[in-house]
Formats: structure tokens, C-alpha cells, sequence
DNA sequence: GAGCACTGC
């Protein structure tokens, strides 16, 4: 038998431009070098900040800025922009008086070591004149910090504190072309906030495709002369390095299969360098790993000389696992990342050097006709695409290999839907309800939602009792439901537990259910892990389960010792505990009585359903038996994530306008809220839990 | 009978 070869083929297109990658280097700001005050130091910082192809444009953007309400920046990656812009500004005096310079980041680790590396080359200590915020961890001070990173979310939560943003002087929007919930909130209300602070500056970070797009968003000049417009664009080229694409030369049938076969090609004809290859979920990976572990052991049969060792990486992975694709791989191994999309922005593996792209993607969608979230496996966007190949151009050029045809790559849609167009938009509206946006329909949205979703948040909040018939934020109930940083049902339940007699449970259920991947399955140790899941267990459903796990974790101390032997994620109950004691804050701070249900569940799952009504399924055609869940999930099927069985009475009971309102309108009405479920119902009674088991 | 892209407050 001769060693596995591979029948892939792939060709260059002639005049195909090299992947372009408009992502800033995160990995080597957050592995700069620690501070060591000495004169050649310093020295060398300077002259680090002056190579970089930013600096050049330095009296540029101070002008732009001088000039202009908004600037436009598109830099491209690794220009230098998020670490030198702010500290210009700084120089130029824009922090003068006590004047803050902001920087947003969509994810918390970029937020803190872009801090960090700014702290770092002015020579100052973190916290000061430049400092961060975010969730759990505000790393600033309000009088000496001049430079401040936060994260978009951090920056929407400030305006319900400071609707007019009078601390800050400059705000600049980075990764603005990720167009994440919260950027696309926060760059609505900047607009907003300009009108009345001509003095306040707004900078856009952005890549080219979307550049035009912010500037006329941004551009209040309605006079047609140019001279008169309130928003400028400047382009950063960046420094990066080339990489050449390659695509099959028919369609591939199997990507799975492709990806594995790719590798193998790689290996066998390609030099040195590590591999990145994207796929849309944890089970494709988990299948790409062992199939290529297969191919590695037949491999070293044949006694070749280079190793392979491969490596998944998914956001569910356990932490000490994830930490080993940034491990560096000796010369005579070669590093192979089967990765999710979890590798295209949030994380950086350096010494990659040829991209596998399959061209899909796994993106949440909202269906407003029946309100139900769902992911879905997706082709990925033209700018997805690149972002994808730049992966390869860090440290050296690289080569991207593409699994679908040149023709195929040409239909692909040139950017992502944003989500703020394809999400549940409840929560949005009831923050933009609370910072004062009265017409949310009126809202200037970069890019507007659709407007039945929009209708359907309205009358989900109304059910909810946060908005009054005429759509006014409710008070004391709207006010407080907008000031949990949770989704508004989940705030609803806890709003609610201290008159059910449970708020001591209910805080720590709601806790629980943000944490992802409470249970940790080693795909090795599946029976394991189940067996020892299965003790948390309770008959009731998820969420008593999910208080069990908690009231197990308290009572052992905390200890993570006793969490690996029972297979539990560790870091996530360790953040179950922080995410508790805020929620406990903020239910004291609205005198929520502190409760418990001494052990009766019918309490507890009832103040869950007056909080979760809305999302109701009934399981079975008799109709007899009920669950509200926290999420659909759709992937081959339908599955609910977190349910738990409730008493159909209840939900009359508890939520009787909603359910009036289904029986009152006509058999369409009622069937609109039901028929989602039936159809699929039997996957629905059979797979819809983690641990909880139906007895049929 | 056995699944879950990625963030964020």
C-alpha cells in the first residue's frame, strides 16, 4: 500500500490580486515586550512608532480631525492605527480639561492589550493616563485617564449613565466594518449625539468596502458642495504580505472530505509552514481532526520525515486545549489548526502559512414570523473570504487554498449581512428605549432592520410589561429591565422572582444560563463525562439542573479540581460566580426581596415562565405537556437549548394577555405561535436537552 | 437517545 496521496486540484488565477486582510496583528501587541525604563528603550519605542505606516499620515488625520465632525479611516492591517491614532490626538492636546479619548473594540482581550501596548510605549502604568473598560473589569481612572479602550457594549451601557458622551472629546470606532450589534448601535447614537456636540469628533475605523457607506452616513452636508461636507476619509495602506489564491478547478462535493484531502496535498508538496483550514462547526471539525490523525499515523509508517500534529479549536474547546494551538511546533513538525470561525477575527495563530477556506460560515438568523433564532450553516461574504486568506500573509507570504470555483467565489455576496439585520432585536430596543429614543422606528439605523422584526421586538416587551400600549418605557419595569445586561427576558424573570419566592435561585439559574459549555465532553471520554453529568440531573428540566451544578460548585469550595472530575467547564463557573454577584447587585439596587423557595420547584418554574411565555413549545400532540426553552438552535434539525417542562395552566395564568390575544385573533394567530414546534415535533420530544430525559 | 458559529452588557 502505498503512502495516502491526494486527488485535489487547484489553479492560480493569473491575475488574482494577493488576499487582503484588514485585521489589526493582536498577537504580537499582546506578546510586546515587558517595560524596561531605559534611554534605548524609549529610544527604540519611538522609532517602532515612527516606522509604522501610520505615522506618515500623522498631521493628516490631526487635520482631518481639526476639520471634520466624523473621519473615515480605512487601515489596513497592521498600519498601526488603533495604537498611534489616539495617542496623536493625545499629543495634540484633544485631552486636555480633563477630556477623555476613547477607542471601542468589539471583544474584551483586544480591548485590553491594545491598552496595554498603549500604556506600554508611552512608559506609563495601566490604569492611568491610559487605561481600559470592560464587563467585570474597569482598569481606569476617571481622573488621570486620558486614553481609554472599551468595548462597543461598554460604550452603549455609558451613554444610559451620560446620554451626551460629555467626558469624551474624541471617539474613535474600530473594527466598524465587523458591523457587530453594538457597533452598529453605537455609531446610531453618535449620530445622534453630534447633533447637539459639534465639539465632539467621531473616527470610523473601518475597511475599504464600507468606507463610502460611513461617509454618508456620517455626512450631515446636505448642500451638494463639497467644501461644506462634515465627514472625511483617509486610506492607511498596510503592512502585510502577499498571498496567492488558489481554487478548485471543479466544485467540490464534500468539503469535509476536501479539506482533509487538501492538507495532505499540502504537506506532501508544499515547504514548511503551519496550516489554518476554517470549517463552520465544532462536529466537522472534530471530524477533520480524527480523519487526519488517521492519515498522519499511515503517514508515519511510511516513515516520513515531518510530523504532523493537529490541532482543533473552537470556542466550546476546554481553555488548556485552545491554549495549544498557539503553542509553537518544533522544525521538524508542522502545525495543522482545524478551526471554526473562531479564527477569522478573534484570534490570531501566528506562523500560519497556507489557509484552507470551505467557504461556509455557521451565522445566526431571526425568522420574525415565528421568532425564532437559528444558526445556520451559510456561504461566506467576498470580504469574509479575504479576511480568511490574509490569515496566511502575517509573518511571511503564504498561500490560500480555496475549496469552491473562481466562477463559485464571483457569487458570493461582497459583505456579511450585518447583525443588527439579522438578530432578535428585543434587547436593542428596549437600550435604545432607555437612552431616550422614543420612535424607534425613526431610529437612524446604519443599516435598518427589517420592520417586522422591529414590530415583533415591540410586541414582546409589551407582553413583558417594559413598554405601555403606547410603546413609552415603563416605570419602575421598563427603567429596570434595561438596566440588566441580560437579554429583557431573562431580566423580566429576575424582576419578578422576589414575589414567587425565589430570587436566591433564580439569580443563580439566570447566571448559569450565560455561561456556555457548562459541561466539558473530552470526545474520548463521552461515556465518562455523561455519566458523570447525568448526577446533576433532575427530572424538572435544564435550569433546576443548571442550579444544581452551581449550589455542587459553591459547596466544593469552588474548587476546579472537583470540576475536572466531574467534567464541568472550571473557568465558566468561576464567571457564573461574577455574573451572580452583579445580577444580586443590581436586584438590590431595585430592592428585589431576597427569597428562596426552601427547595419547592413549582415556585421556580413558574417565575420562569413569567419571564419566558414567550418562547412556550408543547411536545407532544395531546398538548398535555409544555416546556419553555431559552434558545432554538437549527442545524441538521431543530433543537431547543436549556428547557424545562411547565404546566400549560401557567402560562395562561402568567402571562394571560399573551395568551388571550392567541385564542381572541383568528385560528392564524394561534397557529403562528404553535407551528413552528409541530412540525418537527417528534425531534423536539426526543433530542431537545442536554440532560434533561423524557420518559415517554 | 445524545447537539450547540462568535461576540458583548
Amino acid at each position: 500500500m502505498a503512502a495516502p496521496r491526494s486527488t485535489m486540484k487547484f489553479w492560480k488565477p493569473g491575475s488574482e490580486a494577493p488576499g487582503i486582510s484588514e485585521e489589526r496583528d493582536l498577537s504580537s501587541e499582546t506578546t510586546g515586550s515587558p517595560i524596561i525604563f531605559n534611554p534605548n528603550t524609549a529610544l527604540s519605542i519611538e522609532k517602532q512608532r515612527q516606522k509604522l505606516p501610520v505615522f506618515k499620515h500623522r498631521n493628516n488625520i490631526l487635520y482631518l480631525v481639526e476639520s471634520f465632525q466624523t473621519v473615515i479611516i480605512v487601515g489596513e492591517t497592521g498600519c498601526g492605527k488603533t495604537t498611534q491614532i489616539p495617542q496623536y490626538l493625545l499629543e495634540a492636546g484633544w485631552a486636555a480639561e480633563g477630556k477623555v479619548i476613547g477607542v471601542t473594540q468589539p471583544r474584551r482581550v483586544a480591548a485590553i492589550s491594545v491598552a496595554n501596548r498603549v500604556a506600554e510605549e508611552r512608559g506609563a502604568l495601566l490604569g492611568h493616563e491610559v487605561g481600559y473598560t470592560i464587563r467585570f473589569d474597569d482598569c481606569s481612572d476617571p481622573q488621570a485617564t486620558r486614553i481609554k479602550f472599551l468595548t462597543d457594549g461598554m460604550l452603549v451601557r455609558e451613554m444610559m449613565a451620560d446620554p451626551l458622551l460629555k467626558r469624551y472629546s474624541v471617539l474613535m470606532l474600530d473594527e466598524a466594518h465587523e458591523r457587530t450589534l453594538y457597533t452598529d448601535i453605537a455609531i446610531g447614537l453618535l449620530k445622534k449625539i453630534q447633533k447637539k456636540r459639534r465639539d465632539l469628533r467621531v473616527i470610523v475605523a473601518s475597511a475599504t468596502l464600507d468606507a463610502k457607506k460611513f461617509h454618508e452616513f456620517f455626512n450631515l452636508n446636505e448642500s451638494g458642495d463639497p467644501n461644506k461636507d462634515t465627514c472625511g476619509i483617509l486610506t492607511v495602506e498596510g503592512r502585510t504580505f502577499p498571498v496567492d489564491i488558489f481554487y478548485t478547478v471543479s466544485p467540490v462535493p464534500d468539503y469535509v472530505k476536501a479539506t482533509v484531502e487538501t492538507v495532505m496535498k499540502i504537506h506532501e508538496m508544499e515547504d514548511d509552514g503551519d496550516v489554518l483550514a476554517f470549517l463552520t462547526g465544532q462536529e466537522e471539525v472534530e471530524k477533520v481532526v480524527s480523519l487526519l490523525q488517521e492519515q498522519a499515523r499511515a503517514l508515519s509508517r511510511y516513515g516520513m520525515k515531518k510530523h504532523l500534529r493537529i490541532l482543533p479549536m473552537y470556542s466550546g474547546l476546554p481553555y488548556a486545549d485552545q491554549m495549544k494551538v498557539f503553542e509553537r511546533a518544533p522544525p521538524t513538525v508542522r502545525k495543522i489548526v482545524v478551526a471554526t470561525n473562531i479564527a477569522e477575527t478573534s484570534i490570531t495563530i501566528n506562523g500560519i502559512m497556507f489557509v484552507i477556506d470551505c467557504a461556509f460560515v455557521k451565522l445566526r438568523a431571526y425568522n420574525p414570523r415565528t421568532a425564532i433564532e437559528s444558526l445556520v450553516v451559510t456561504p461566506i461574504s467576498k470580504a469574509s473570504a479575504s479576511q480568511r486568506a490574509g490569515r496566511a500573509g502575517r509573518n511571511r507570504p503564504g498561500k490560500c487554498f480555496r475549496l469552491y470555483t473562481e466562477e463559485d467565489y464571483e457569487k458570493l455576496p461582497a459583505a456579511t449581512v450585518p447583525e443588527m439585520q439579522r438578530s432578535n432585536l428585543a434587547p436593542v430596543i428596549l437600550q435604545l428605549k432607555a437612552l431616550g429614543i422614543d420612535n424607534v422606528l425613526r431610529f437612524s439605523f446604519l443599516s435598518p432592520p427589517p420592520a417586522q422584526t422591529m414590530v415583533q421586538a415591540l410586541e414582546l416587551l409589551y407582553a413583558l410589561g417594559g413598554l405601555d400600549h403606547y410603546g413609552r418605557l415603563t416605570d419602575p419595569m421598563g427603567v429596570r429591565m434595561a438596566e440588566f445586561p441580560l437579554s429583557p427576558m431573562f431580566a423580566k424573570m429576575l424582576l419578578e422572582s422576589g414575589n414567587f419566592g425565589c430570587s436566591k435561585e433564580i439569580v443563580t439559574i439566570a447566571a448559569m444560563m450565560q455561561i456556555q459549555n457548562i459541561f466539558v465532553v473530552p470526545p474520548n471520554q463521552k461515556k465518562d463525562a455523561a455519566r458523570e453529568h447525568r448526577k446533576f440531573a433532575v427530572a424538572e428540566g435544564d435550569h433546576l439542573t443548571m442550579l444544581n451544578v452551581y449550589e455542587a460548585f459553591i459547596k466544593h469550595q469552588k474548587s476546579s479540581q472537583w470540576c475536572q472530575e466531574h467534567f464541568l467547564n472550571y473557568k465558566g463557573l468561576v464567571r457564573a460566580v461574577t455574573v451572580r454577584e452583579q445580577l444580586r447587585r443590581l436586584m438590590n439596587k431595585f430592592k428585589v426581596p431576597r427569597t428562596s423557595s426552601e427547595g419547592d420547584p413549582d415556585v421556580i418554574l413558574r417565575c420562569i415562565v413569567s419571564g419566558f411565555f414567550a418562547n412556550a413549545a408543547r411536545i407532544h400532540h395531546s398538548g398535555s405537556y409544555r416546556v419553555v426553552f431559552n434558545e432554538v438552535m437549527q442545524t441538521s434539525k431543530y433543537y431547543m437549548r436549556d428547557v424545562t417542562a411547565v404546566e400549560s395552566s401557567w402560562l395562561v395564568e402568567l402571562a394571560p394577555h399573551f395568551y388571550k390575544q392567541a385564542k381572541v385573533k383568528k385560528r392564524k394567530k394561534k397557529k403562528k405561535i404553535y407551528s413552528t414546534f409541530t412540525k418537527y415535533l417528534f425531534t423536539v420530544l426526543i433530542i431537545s436537552c442536554s440532560l434533561l430525559f423524557f420518559h415517554f
